[in-house]
DNA sequence: GTCTATATTACGATAGAC
DNA sequence: GTCTATCGTAATATAGAC
């Protein structure tokens, strides 16, 4: 099919995603600018309106994407019985995937504030929805008597804080490696929750 | 001693100092203007120069002083020669501490990337002193046998994240009150760190 | 689909009167 | 110490040519 002289919409969508994705990331949504993030793709600022109605559509998509592929990855994770292995299985994937998209999670996390209304309750719906994927893990495990968790919802919540943690200080060239930093916190998860004897 | 007229140094400061950090916790520092910030005060943008060198100088302030009080409150704690009832004590405190003061928490956390570099230097400090309180507390335990903790730098990171994470999601009308919240995550904090037959 | 040009608004910071 | 007024710059978003 001939194409249109300067028609790139099939690769300017996604660049424009790209830079904006990693200039939120590192200056903040409203420390950048539509030019910026243009001047990133190499074209004119205008030519954003073409993929995007406004500035605030383009956080919140970022945001929307990041949260729906992390549940859709987590879902196609193989499940099993075991309260147990699937708390290490969580706890290993929440790190591997975090790990590897440090621009997308910090912006889901830190550019809430700068969403609107309608599109923070959507973006909180996501998180929400895998927040509950852990908490089940937890009251199943409790149910099964091999945790011992006063509060699952409490836990849940701390778990997942402790977890995203390791996003804001673990560097590539650092003492540890992606395996030991997880297999250190899967023990602290383990313990965490573990039941008496454990 | 007289005054003359429309002065109110003695006020202002603080004031502009209160009025920003709300700001900058709602909105986000780059969001929020010279000029709101002086309309919350009650007087012209302008004015605010008499106050400080510029936007970048009263952030910096906010955090610094946030930091430094956290760290004279610390100071103040009794101390104990038992490193449980130390490590309690951190606990209770860090919530305490964190749920009192959300905005400058919010800030402190949230801010660091508009830190000039300088700034963000003396800022990182502070925290890192900060961490080394709760750092030391979990060698002195796994020196005395009474923590089980592998690495001390990834647990002190892992407790400090999961204790701040309260401040996400806690509200004063919601369903436990500080104290349970609190009995909570020492519950969890003395499992993660316990030796064996704990 | 991208460009240039621009409408409109707002920003941080400063100068000088009072 | 605060005001009014303003300088110089940059923001989001749109219009219309190509």
């Amino acid at each position: 099919m001939a194409r249109t002289t300067g028609s790139h919409s099939d690769i300017t969508g996604p660049k424009i995603r790209e830079a904006a994705l990693r200039l939120f990331a590192e200056y903040g949504y409203a420390a950048v600018s539509m030019r910026q993030i243009a001047s990133e793709v190499g074209v004119q600022a205008g030519a954003l309106y073409n993929y995007t109605a406004d500035k605030q559509s383009l956080l919140a998509g970022l945001m929307r994407s990041h949260l729906e592929d992390l549940l859709e990855a987590r879902a196609a994770e193989p499940a099993s019985p075991d309260p147990l292995a699937r708390l290490e299985a969580f706890t290993a994937f929440h790190i591997r995937y975090h790990l590897e998209r440090p621009d997308a999670v910090f912006i889901a996390y830190m550019e809430l504030r700068n969403l609107s209304p309608e599109n923070f309750r959507e973006i909180e719906g996501l998180r929400r929805a895998y927040e509950n994927e852990l908490e089940t893990i937890l009251r199943d495990g409790v149910a099964a008597g091999v945790f011992d968790v006063a509060d699952p919802k409490v836990a849940t919540l701390a778990v997942i804080a402790m977890l995203t943690g390791v996003t804001t200080w673990y560097r590539e060239a650092g003492r540890l490696s992606r395996d030991e930093v997880t297999g250190a916190y899967c023990a602290m998860v383990r313990k965490l929750v573990a039941a008496g004897g454990a």
